[in-house]
RNA sequence: GCGCCCUUAGCUCAGUUGGUAGAGCAGCUCAUUUACACUGAGAAGGUCGGGGGUUCAAGUCCCUCAGGGCGCACCA
């Protein structure tokens, strides 16, 4: 044998490895190879796969492009199907898209202003409809595209979508096994509406900001006893009560009294009542109590009968016949009612006070409690087919030792306090988009079911579900519940084995998907919980569209190679951590998928005419000894890999790959392979070889591109089968 | 108010049963028809936010303080 010092282009190895790694070039036609090979659905998968091992992507929104948060979760969903299926499981991981309505509604109807100026109801129902799923088609067609360009190992044929025609049975089938349990219900309560959306929202969907407020401290009138607080002193021409503690000795003996009096203009009919939910320390320790535009005080009303005046409408403004407010928008009739205590002699006191205001997450109208006639899912009935147990039980017991564990374990507890703070929860939304609620009215009558009342005469509620209804039910759903048939075949991937999703979802989607699992099955909807952070820019600043600050994945996928921005997203961030990801570090990744690809020419150019003798024996002491020192590693990565911590394992193959294989061993083996033993030639033409294959197959399900283009030049023996490296078994 | 997280090299971060401090990037010195410049070698750089405690041993466990971030509930 030659000494290594051969003229540059070399000969005998395939001419793609002279050159640097090309990822655009390649990406595209592997994972069109891949599509062609079918292994992405599990029913094509050879027969050593049985063992399930089934994952939903959380359905990115139609409201646009892919972020690099999404693209964080499907660099980490399918690094662990690629290496669940490279371990021999029957892998099943289901895209889809997601309706998102009041997003995307609320998108289009902007587009719509901002280019046509038009409204909602100059287009009506269903001509926006058509915009809207114009716009979500289109949407759609692009998330695909990306999802593909990131190189997901999704199965296309069981694509889904929150809103299409098996979704929607599905929605329907639920709402109708609930409203039959009595666990949906129609009721005129106090909601949150968005003025701005003009539809009520959840709970959830309400994003406090922080401000200063105005704290008032005035009597109704001259004669009334007692001196209450408010900042919203607008609101009090509806109060019909006012709320002191039991056992507060100024107020006791005043308990029960009634007055009448005249307040800015409109006649109060005030009832004094002892009511623990109010803290004397507070303010004066009395609390005017306004039933229709307070929560804490539509509870107070209920516990003491009190009636509700609705005072404020949905386009905020007051009802009041009163000259001082009526007509007016809250602001000003806050102003008001100040100026008219001001001159009655009838303001005590003027205090700033930090508060927080109340916004709508997607149009950032600020919400107004108003009582309303909607539909809601109590979450505290018992339900007789399932031992008693109300949602909410079923919702804290799943989250345990043997049903769901959350990763980063801290998110069980932020889950647990939620469902305690959990109310019912408001599924109605006054906007078009979404699934219609499938219920029919006339005149007194209400007929809820599947289909429609086939008789003359009914019309169908105008409202549709809040996009989490349909979401909640994601992991059956897709798995072709509620057919019979369609899911009896996919019995076997549910529950699925783990949710990969953000943190920031954990209430939305996360809870709700527990809810509507373990009452409609009866089983929890995924055994482990895996929780990403947010994605953030170099200086750590929340990715928007107004500091302009986005990065698109794709282009830099475009770049660099998705591999390169799977691994830079993925590296450097434990679960439940927000990350900082800049264009350098996708950057510094590229370079590594260069490094592979030139320590493979290097091998092969290094050991030609030689392939992979799996039954090799005759190491040398130190070949010997890298062998097991690179098991050892692969053990430990093994194990990671179990326990999700990804993070740790491509750091580590990273390290491994670059500053021991190359830069030690790749050195060392120059002055072997010219030396004059033969056999520590053999064994080190043998290490190299297997050193290479070994890495190529543990990094596959982190850089899927590129080590599957060096996999098909990696010589196996003459006698082996060489399959594509995606259904490999991983070393190990 | 209740709760959570972060504070480790200039920057970004790893570091899970407690056992002599790690990576990437940046910077510094050197090498250069080399498998690879999308490179290599080397050196430098940290009292692991402050204080206290437990322990033979603490970046790691406990208490406390400070700064930053977040979630929930909102006191009207």
């Amino acid at each position: 044998m030659e000494p290594k010092k051969q003229p540059y282009p070399e000969p005998n190895i395939p001419a793609k490895f002279l050159k640097p790694y090309d990822p655009t070039g390649t990406e595209p036609r592997i994972y069109e190879e891949w599509l062609d090979q079918g292994y992405f659905n599990p029913d094509k998968l050879p027969e050593r796969h049985k063992e399930p091992f089934s994952v939903v992507l959380p359905p990115p929104n139609v409201t646009g492009i892919l972020h690099m948060g999404s693209a964080f979760m499907i660099a980490l969903e399918d690094t662990m199907v690629r290496y669940a299926r490279m371990r021999g499981k029957k892998t099943l991981w289901i895209p889809g898209t997601d309706h998102a309505a009041i997003a995307t509604q609320a998108k289009v109807e902007n587009i719509l202003y901002k280019e046509e100026g038009k409204r909602r109801h100059d287009l009506g129902r269903e001509e926006l409809l058509r915009r809207i799923d114009a716009f979500a088609n289109q949407s759609h067609d692009s998330i695909v595209n990306q999802i593909k360009a990131l190189g997901a190992s999704v199965d296309w044929s069981r694509e889904a979508f929150t809103l299409d025609e098996k979704r929607n049975l599905a929605v329907r089938t639920a709402f109708k096994r609930m409203y039959d349990d009595g666990l949906i219900y129609r009721g005129y309560r106090i909601v949150n509406w968005d003025p701005k959306g003009q539809t009520t929202i959840s709970d959830d969907e309400i994003v406090h900001t922080e401000g200063t407020g105005t704290l008032y401290t005035f009597k109704y009138s001259k004669d009334f006893p007692i001196s209450i607080a408010t900042t919203r002193p607008e609101t009090k021409v509806g109060d019909v009560a006012v709320a002191v503690h039991p056992d507060d000795a100024r107020y006791k003996q005043f308990i029960d009294k009634k007055y009448d009096l005249d307040f800015a203009g409109t006649k109060l009919h005030i009832q004094i009542v002892g009511d623990e939910a109010v803290s004397p320390e507070f303010g004066t320790g009395a609390v005017g109590v306004t039933p229709a535009h307070s929560h804490i005080d539509w509870e107070i009303a209920e516990r003491h009968k009190l009636p509700v005046i609705p005072v404020i409408n949905e386009y905020a403004k007051m009802t009041v016949d009163s000259p001082v407010v009526k007509d007016k928008k809250v602001a000003d009739a806050r102003a008001s009612v100040v100026e008219w205590l001001k001159t009655q002699g009838l303001l005590e006191k003027e205090e700033k006070v930090p508060q927080s205001l109340a916004t709508a997450e997607r149009t950032g109208g600020i919400v107004e409690p108003l009582p309303k006639l909607q539909w809601f899912v109590n979450v505290n009935k018992p339900i007789a087919s399932r031992d008693n147990k109300t949602l909410k039980d079923l919702m804290r017991e799943a989250v345990s030792p043997d049903g769901i564990s959350i990763l980063p374990e801290r998110f069980e507890r932020v889950y647990k306090n939620w469902i305690d703070n959990l109310r019912d929860w408001c599924i109605s939304r006054q906007i078009w988009y979404g699934h219609r609620i499938p219920v029919w009215y006339k005149g007194a009558e209400i007929y809820c079911d599947i289909v429609a009342p086939s008789d003359e005469g009914w019309k169908q509620d105008e409202d549709t579900l809040d996009t989490w209804f349909s979401s909640g039910l994601w992991t059956f759903s897709t798995l072709g519940w509620p057919n019979e048939k369609e899911f009896a075949a996919h019995r076997m991937y549910h529950p699925t084995t783990v949710l990969e999703t953000g943190y920031d979802i954990i209430f939305f989607w996360v809870a709700r998907m527990i809810l509507m699992s373990t009452y409609l099955l009866g089983e929890i909807p995924f055994k482990t919980v895996y929780l990403h952070g947010l994605v953030r820019d170099e200086k750590g600043q929340k990715i928007s569209k107004s500091l302009g600050n986005n990065i698109d994945p794709v282009d830099m996928a475009k770049k660099y190679g998705a591999d390169a921005v799977r691994m830079g997203l993925i590296i450097g961030t434990g679960p439940g951590n927000d990350s900082k990801v800049g264009e350098n570090k996708i950057k510094g990744y590229k370079n590594f998928s260069n490094k592979l690809w030139n320590i493979t020419r290097f091998v092969l150019s290094s050991t030609e005419g030689v392939s992979i003798d799996r039954s090799f024996s005759a190491w040398s002491a130190d070949d010997k000894k890298l062998i097991e020192e690179l098991d050892a590693l692969l053990r430990e990565a093994a194990k990671e890999m179990d326990e999700y911590k990804l993070h740790l394992v491509g750091e580590k193959l990273y390290a491994y790959i670059w500053h021991d294989f190359a830069d030690i061993i790749l050195e060392a083996s120059k002055p072997i392979l010219s030396s004059e033993s033969d056999a520590d030639k053999a064994s080190r033409k043998q290490l190299l070889l297997h050193i290479l294959e070994r890495c190529v197959r543990a990094l596959h399900p982190f850089m899927p591109f590129v080590t599957e283009e060096i996999w098909k030049d990696i010589p196996l023996s003459p006698a082996t089968l060489k399959k594509p490296l995606i259904i490999e078994a991983w070393p190990i």
